[in-house]
DNA sequence: TTGCGTGCAAAGGTTTTGCATGGCA
DNA sequence: TGCCATGCAAAACCTTTGCACGCAA
């Protein structure tokens, strides 16, 4: 089914290999698309959203928003699935994601499930707060 | 210091109304102006949009996306901060905002702390996924 | 009376749509 | 060659800003 996901052009290469560059971090629309301009490769806005689309079908891509940014963040979702299956960490301070990888946290889930009734989607959820290398920084100053 | 936090007008009172009325879910700006031209008292976006700010500031709304509309949501957040006290799970099919109040994942936080050094602000966090009311709909139709 | 509150109009951004052209298969 | 992909321009939105007037205190 997911074989043919349309044809293969310079474009969509492009978009790919900048989130698959980026997927430690997030990136909207707009840096896409100025990043693709510097390196040569101009790629117009309309086609950059049509993609981001396509891939956000596909749950290839992780979508959402910062808050005090008006625009969307994507971020690449590997395929393997392994994002899918652990939280993800955003830091408020440095916007830093960060993949929570523990076999206590994964049973929280099943806790939530079993106790609470609800299934909670992790590509979706992301848990905000302040990472230690911020939190030491803050710590400083304070 | 909460004390004068501005004029008591009708467009403020009608805001600050709707949202507590309507706290177990959560509404845009373009719902709450077109509820309140319904009702009679006609307050323009501009004005809702700089209540809503205040309220941001002073902790009494909450603000999120939804996934699938480019506008943003509130939700009236009560001012007796219980709501900074727990996880929010927001079913992606209702909409509805649950209040998970539990012992056992008010630890997980502590775990991810001290675990994980990350500090993880409740105020901003909300976990995403299906209500059991929904998962119960959804089976009976697949 | 004073100064914040309000709302219109306009600006600034982001995202979507229509349409003619370009390029993959 | 047949379609899908692309990109320009324009439209459609959402949100913010400037400014004059209204209204609470």
């Amino acid at each position: 089914m997911s074989s043919s996901n349309g044809y293969k052009t310079k474009q969509r290469r492009a978009i790919l290999d900048f989130l698959m560059e980026n997927k430690e971090s997030h990136v909207t629309v707009s840096r896409i698309s100025d990043h693709l301009r510097d390196e040569g490769t101009q790629v117009g806005v309309t086609t950059i959203y049509r993609h981001l689309d396509k891939l956000l079908e596909q749950g290839l891509v992780r979508k959402y928003t910062v808050d005090g940014s008006t625009s969307a963040c994507f971020q690449y979702c590997d395929p393997t699935g392994a994002c899918s299956e652990h939280f993800h960490l955003k830091c408020e301070r440095c916007g830093r994601l960060l993949h929570l990888r523990c076999e206590h946290v994964s049973q929280m889930c099943g806790h939530i499930y079993e106790e609470h009734g609800f299934k909670i989607n992790l590509c979706r959820t992301v848990l905000y707060g302040v990472c230690s290398e911020c939190a030491e920084k803050e710590g400083e100053t304070e």
